[in-house]
DNA sequence: TTCTGTACTGTTCTTTGGTACAGTACACCC
DNA sequence: GGGTGTACTGTACCAAAGAACAGTACAGAA
């Protein structure tokens, strides 16, 4: 499936956005008015494009006859649906498709604050906030956090060096953050990052991020 | 809102069918030949009762111009969403609707078994088994269980002998059933039932049932 | 250079489809 | 017995909307 030109995505995002607040599709008048055109017959035309690309199928001689496919639908209902992010390319943001392992049908309002992404839990570094391994949390996205949240890092793995997400409890005393794990075996140890290293200190920072603030969990197995 | 008659509620499962099959409302004319209307009156009258009635919007002048209202689409993805379960009626089933106190928006085949509904958990008697206090755990309704597995019971709480779910590791030796609490705190005990009382002895029976086995649990706070 | 695709304007024709008006029949309620 | 609501038939009008045809302009590929 080739893909959509500028104007045809546009074109397409409008009948989405038709769809969701008036219930049914725009006619080719409707598309006309709002791109501003003065002739039907050029959305008739981009119409006509995008169907030949796939995307859409024209019912013919049915006014609003215009039907999303089946990928096309169920984006449409993306918005019920959280993105389960794996591991982190290189310089994309955390929710760009590329890091999207699966979309879950789990309502993002369901949780407090709103969920933006989910992150599956591997090992038990948060097993005394009763987080456990394979538990797959819900990440509320934003930059900042309070003392003592738990918070969702996205750090370089200590081996492999890629960016990986990891939870730890959030702690800050100026310019010095730690990130704790809650875990009170010897093997998890408290990590410490100081935004203002010593001048003439050439030792390099640790690259770390808040990816978002930790805002519930979900568990799929008995 | 008042209710449909038989012939609306045909009529509007009629438009929600079209919507899902071609993506987009009937037009009267559709509705009439379905229905073997010989006029498209016929339709317009219905289609104005139960836009009257509230389930739907008529927006004028525009073909096609029928709106599910809000609680009517949400019907239509029903198959994502799973039963909040509060207290139980007497003599209802568990998932009847009077026991609903709301529908969440998650995909049921997300849990491992298939979860049929979901139940808040009140207390911390599931508490080592990392099952807290507020958490809505997913039941996968069955009426038996394996030994070892958690289950939702139903029985009448002790004081107000009102029928309430609770969660507990379930045993079955023989004749006798335990319903162990993952608390090792002193003041949570395991509830022995002896199905096969000793002939002679009046004592009443705990009437007790499995609703269903544990399937995992979402927890909607940070 | 020609061909193909995108991105439109302008006009015309015809069907689709909403809506109004006039009836009929039946059931239920006060 | 009259009013109201449901459940239709039948006719008619006209705006809404799809579809076809004829252009213009520009950009990139063969």
């Amino acid at each position: 499936m080739s893909d959509l030109t500028q104007r045809q995505t546009e074109i397409l995002d409008f009948i989405r956005s038709q769809l969701r607040e008036t219930g049914f599709p725009p006619t080719r008048e409707d598309i006309a008015r709002q791109f501003g055109f003065s002739s039907k017959t050029g959305a008739q035309d981009h119409l006509m494009a995008i169907a030949r690309k796939g995307f859409i199928e024209l019912v013919p001689g049915n006014a609003r006859g215009i039907r999303l496919l089946k990928e096309e639908e169920a984006l449409l209902s993306h918005q019920f649906e959280l993105p389960l992010i794996g591991s982190i390319a290189a310089g994309t943001p955390i929710t760009a498709e590329t890091n999207v392992d699966t979309w879950l049908r789990i309502d993002p309002e369901l949780f407090h604050p709103r969920a933006d992404f989910l992150h599956r839990v591997a090992g038990h570094s948060m097993k005394e906030a009763n987080i456990l391994d394979g538990d797959i949390v819900g990440i509320h996205a934003q930059d900042d956090a309070d003392n003592g949240q738990i918070v969702a890092a996205v750090m370089p793995h200590p081996k492999t060096g890629e960016d990986e997400i990891t939870l730890k409890r959030y702690f800050r005393r100026g310019k010095k953050i730690t990130l704790k794990p809650e875990n009170s075996a010897p093997a998890y140890k408290p990590l410490e990052i100081d935004l203002a290293p010593l001048d003439g200190d050439s030792q390099e920072q640790t690259p770390f991020r808040i990816a978002g603030v930790y805002a519930g969990l979900i568990r799929l197995r008995g």
